[in-house]
DNA sequence: TAAAAAAGAATGAACGTTCATTTTCTATAT
DNA sequence: ATATAGAAAATGAACGTTCATTCTTTTTTA
């Protein structure tokens, strides 16, 4: 019972915030005083909701991630081929980059800087199983060439990006070999000409 | 004279400094003391080099960008057709990844975050200036779709990104119809299978 | 020996977090 | 229905620390 009094809305104007914030200025450029007048509330509410700055970032971190990929498989399902699963991931995307452009620039900024727990990083992948299913049900017929997962973590960021990427942040590791075979089967794949 | 007696070795220790320790720590968590003492010298002698902290980063940030795109246009000559012209970049930004990963990952993080000021950011585009002609004249041929500059800027990022990027920092903008476009004729460029 | 370069200590502002207090809520007794 | 007591929630001010930058002094250079 009491845990849940507080109040819903506030912990979503303090979400919505930092994210605002955070995409102006950057994490650390973000104090907490102004999170919290953004939110109309005391810098100490803010202790209520969070155990400090980190947590505040890490939580926003997984709320945003949890709604990328709900977004991401929201018209997938499992009875689809390899093929038209990954057309269709593809497209919902796009669309969250076009229409959830603040939340899809906070994501960037995390993924692409030290500011999240590596922990918060292990949550956020979590949520990509179906895409992991998609990608070894793929290998498993044949569709897919036998390329290392860490692809697909780059994948789950940016589709077109994972045959090119070579850093993802964390624990997720890939080596130069592989690389290597990616980037010749990624020149291969596509045409910036007609 | 006088200017040019303070040691180039000094300058480039602290810009070294500056990557590794922002690829770690994030720009505002890496004081300028630990710079400083990465680069052996003293926080004060930071400021006989570069005017402050931000002056700093965005001169870094500039050196790096330069290197890239002299890396990225190497091979790279105006006689080449516009196709071999793009392929011949594409992998060269490839290999630039793959070889000097400690430079590409800090340019990651400048360009998806706010810590670059956004004179520095022009003067950074500025160095694409080969890219924009191959550009233009496969527009001119007929062999490139017509689609905004902006994605040029992307593709200069990542060539493969270029075709699902939404955001870039900074004044380069692109409104929802042209991206809308893109992802259309992205879609039908790319195969992750097969 | 004089001027530039470098150093380390000092300064003042900004920030995350905590503390002491007030306000709001809710459950019960009247 | 209303009043009230106790607890939870919220607050603003205060604390201690960290950090960018500057100041004064020392070292190096030519």
């Amino acid at each position: 019972m009491a845990a849940l009094q507080k109040s819903i809305d506030k912990r979503n104007a303090l979400i919505n915030a930092t994210i605002e914030l955070v995409n102006n200025d950057g994490f650390h450029a973000t104090p907490m005083s102004k999170i919290a007048k953004m939110a109309c509330v005391s810098p100490a509410t803010i202790y209520l909701y969070f155990e400090n700055k980190q947590d505040l970032v890490n939580k926003t971190y997984i709320e945003v991630k949890t709604s990328y990929t709900a977004y991401a498989f929201a018209t997938y399902n499992e009875t689809m081929s390899v093929e038209e699963g990954f057309e269709v991931i593809w497209k919902r995307i796009a669309e969250f980059k076009l229409k959830e452009s603040a939340n899809a620039m906070f994501l960037a900024q995390c993924d692409n800087t030290p500011m999240i727990d590596e922990e918060s990083r292990q949550e956020g992948i979590k949520h990509l199983q179906p895409l992991l299913d998609l990608w070894a049900r793929g290998k498993k017929e044949g569709i897919i060439k036998p390329l290392s997962d860490y692809m697909l973590y780059a994948y789950s960021i940016n589709p077109l990006s994972f045959l090119m990427i070579t850093q993802i942040r964390g624990s997720v590791k890939m080596d130069k070999e592989e690389l290597e075979q990616a980037y010749q089967a990624a020149w291969s794949s596509i045409k910036v000409c007609e």
